[in-house]
DNA sequence: GTTGAGCGTT
């Protein structure tokens, strides 16, 4: 199983390719994705990584607050995308 | 060629 992470106060040069390598050290990666800007294509500054379930609470206390080109990572639990429809 | 709070495109 796989839980999404929320990854925030990422440098604009960051890719999906960086959190994954970033978060595969300590976790397994399952699958990264940073958001950009669908009007610009510039990135929003953030991205989700989805790792597996035995890694989240390990990996979010080890990437939180971790350096990043200068800035400081958020990582944390991502809030459902497609939920809440019964 | 810039910018900086927050939760993602089908």
């Amino acid at each position: 199983m796989t839980k999404t992470l929320y990854v925030g106060n990422l440098p604009w040069s960051a890719t999906k390719e960086d959190l994954a390598a970033l978060f595969a050290q300590h976790a397994q990666v399952k699958s990264s994705r940073i958001i950009v800007d669908r009007n610009s294509g510039r990135s929003k500054g953030f991205g989700f990584i989805e790792v597996d379930e035995e890694d989240v609470g390990k990996i979010i206390d080890i990437m939180n607050g971790k350096d990043m080109g200068g800035r400081e990572l958020i990582v944390n639990e991502a809030k459902p995308r497609q939920v809440g429809v019964t």
